[in-house]
DNA sequence: TCAAGTATACTTGTATACAAGTATTATAAT
DNA sequence: ATTATAATACTTGTATACAAGTATACTTGA
């Protein structure tokens, strides 16, 4: 099995997972990076070959997988279902629902402590950028989100990010390593783009989170297309696994 | 371990289910009635000896709960969470999310086949209700809604609302069983309102749409408060159980 | 009586074993 | 050559075994 031991998935964000974690993190990077190609067919004893470890710790990991829709569990097999535009769009229709949602709550709350954690946040970002960190960045993204859903304290809210934020997590994480590459100039907007979001939250200015909100995803995934054609993208987050 | 073999979902449609699936259907039942109390700390090894299985299901079981929000998976022990007033209100939040969501899209498209499906439920409803068939007239208004929501094909909506299914189904199991008990009139109520909504998706009317949401949930959610204290209704609900 | 340390009875996570079912392949008959 | 049947190599679901860790209770010492 060469490259078997490669991982996409960053160890050190791993410390105290569980080997079925583990594998569920592995596998889902595989198949947003196209690695493991969509319509491919994954066998339980086969990852567990793979993997070197038993089936049980697999099976929880496809169960987890399934649970993302990112494969389709059948009496014979998992067929992965994979990430394609179509579903890079519905994650956002969803992240754009439920943002929205919070920010609903958000604006009949007290928002200086939010503002000021997110502001922490965003520095660390900075720094990411700085130091060229890819990884940080995307957990520092990925952080400024959740950030703001868990500030509301809506359990059910809560519910639908934990499903969403695996493969949100490992999409952005390939795609900001390779924009590290040959996309620099896209942080600064990125960055920007952040900024206009915590002044929504601090100014309770609806427009201005919508308007920040759909920029993200124009940042994401309006690029996406070029990013993506050929899977390129993917290999180019993949290949580079720096510290 | 008196009565442990009396199950509250029907057995009738767990034809098919594995081992782990019925587990986590009775558990789901069980814990959303109350006869499972919030703060109670479930055992792998306990559970398996009730439910007369091994622990590879009731782990799966397990799982399945805690990703529905309904235990709360520690190092030592599971610990339930339940399903209190505030819950219920955040379930219902979601749904009002995603059935807005759905409505947006169905008003770019031809309804005029997703109408008559939905006729064909209320229709469904309606001979369940003469019959006074509780267990029919959830699994129909489950449908209901589910039908409208698969309409627009949307993986990720669909994928919270698979998270979101399995406890509402309880939920509305247990109100309804008891509703036909004691409050009969209400059932004319929610026909009316689920015309309402077929109405609206006919018409595309948007205000009516969120009239019937909101009134829907008025139904269940703003009875509850009488429904709902000391859990009554729960046993109430949970002592029938019918062919 | 109280503190410290040890023994015990739990807990979860993983590996392995087995049963039942399904697809595939090979063989045999027409 | 083609179809029917049988053998084989898969598949999943479940049970069981074991290892490592954690809380509880008990014993021992002061």
């Amino acid at each position: 099995m060469t490259g078997a031991k490669d991982f996409l998935y960053p160890e050190k964000w791993l410390s105290k997972a569980s080997s079925g974690d583990r594998v569920a993190y592995e596998l889902r990077m595989r198949i947003i990076s196209g690695m493991i190609e969509s319509g491919a067919i994954l066998s339980e004893n086969k990852l567990a070959a793979d993997f070197e470890v038993s089936r049980s710790p697999i099976r929880e990991a496809l169960k987890i997988l399934a649970s993302e829709n990112l494969i389709r569990l059948e009496r014979m097999g998992a067929v992965v279902i994979g990430l394609k535009e179509k579903e890079i769009e519905e994650i956002y229709d969803v992240r754009l629902m439920i943002e929205s949602f919070v920010f609903e709550r958000l604006v009949r709350m007290d928002t200086r402590e939010l503002a000021i954690e997110l502001s922490k946040i965003l520095e660390m970002m900075k720094v990411a950028i700085k130091y060229q960190d890819a990884d940080e960045f995307s957990y520092q993204d990925v952080l400024f989100h959740e950030t703001i859903i868990r500030y509301v304290d809506h359990s059910y809210i809560l519910m639908i990010w934990n499903n969403l934020k695996p493969v949100m997590e490992s999409f952005i994480l390939l795609s900001m390593r390779m924009r590290f590459e040959e996309k620099y100039e896209d942080f600064t907007r990125i960055i920007n783009n952040h900024e206009l979001y915590i002044d929504a939250i601090r100014t309770k200015d609806r427009n201005l989170m919508i308007k920040s909100l759909h920029q993200n995803f124009d940042d994401v995934q309006g690029k996406v297309e070029d990013l993506w054609s050929s899977q390129q993208m993917l290999s180019k987050g993949a290949e580079q696994q720096d510290d």
